[in-house]
DNA sequence: AATATTTTATAGCCTTGGCTTCATTTGTGT
DNA sequence: ACACAAATGAAGCCAAGGCTATAAAATATT
């Protein structure tokens, strides 16, 4: 029964989008932790594994994981018992990230959010923001900031 | 050497941020599937694992275990070779979820993303936005309506 | 009614990103 | 120089979220 109200195959709306998240999703620790790590070596000088682990929030064994992940992707390198540095790859990458979190932050900010809030809604937020919405939110920053 | 540069314990930049954007990420898929599962109801009157796997991009037994976890989070019910079926706090949840996508892909409309950009990108994003985000996001809306 | 197809379920594997626990190395302070 | 504290590393556990392959059930077709 109900052959009508079924029938029809699903409309095929487009898996690509969720496929298109969860590759987001599995850049997005390299980015943090990149951005971490440029951070970390602009202000104190190197990067450590204990400091790298408390400001991610994790333990230091989470930290040297992913460390090794970064290295395994070309984007750190390191020595036992030593600092960890990016690559120029990682270096870029980390900017490109920081920048690209500013101008959430900034367009979060300008849109209305409480500045506090925006800092804490872009750190899981900007890994989703494609080149094409980041343009325009410049865009859009630029034309505010004109007026 | 250098002991002035590094000296100073890494300032505290609050780590909560990052726990914060990964405890989002873990509710993301139960959003989705939520979501995902409202729909099909709605449109086919049931919603079947084989289309909830193909609209979600995955296959049969990832969506098998996705709405084992649903149900596990009491946000769905379902017994075997039957469809499956959102319990009252799961559709509470998919209604939620369904409006913030909206709003969410209004607003990058708004500050100029082309729709397209805006729904793929939406669906990764959407999980991140606070409800004080939310709000803002509204807000902002309503006045750019009213002009 | 018997058979074929489609759908669902189950088992098992992989990777990621958390964790704890224990060993080792480094670096500090006396 | 030695002893102790702190940092790093190594091993192993867990859950989540993918996958393939195989089995069983439900549905459709002849």
């Amino acid at each position: 029964m109900t052959k009508d109200a079924e029938g029809a195959a699903p409309p095929p709306i487009q898996p690509e989008r969720f496929q298109q998240a969860r590759a987001a999703q599995a850049m997005a620790i390299l980015e943090d932790y990149a951005e971490m790590i440029s951070d970390l070596i602009e202000e104190m000088g190197e990067a450590r594994i204990t400091d790298i682990a408390s400001r991610m929030g994790v333990t230091h064994p989470t930290a040297t994981k992913a460390v090794a992940r970064l290295k395994r992707e070309g984007l750190a390198v390191s020595r036992p018992y030593r600092g960890v540095f990016l690559t120029d790859e990682g270096a870029e990458l980390a900017d490109r990230v920081r920048a690209r979190h500013r101008t959430v932050v900034d367009l979060l900010v300008a849109v209305g959010v409480p500045p506090e809030t925006a800092e804490m809604d872009a750190e899981g937020l900007e890994h989703h923001v494609s080149e094409v919405t980041l343009k325009a939110f410049e865009r859009y920053l630029d034309a505010a900031a004109a007026k």
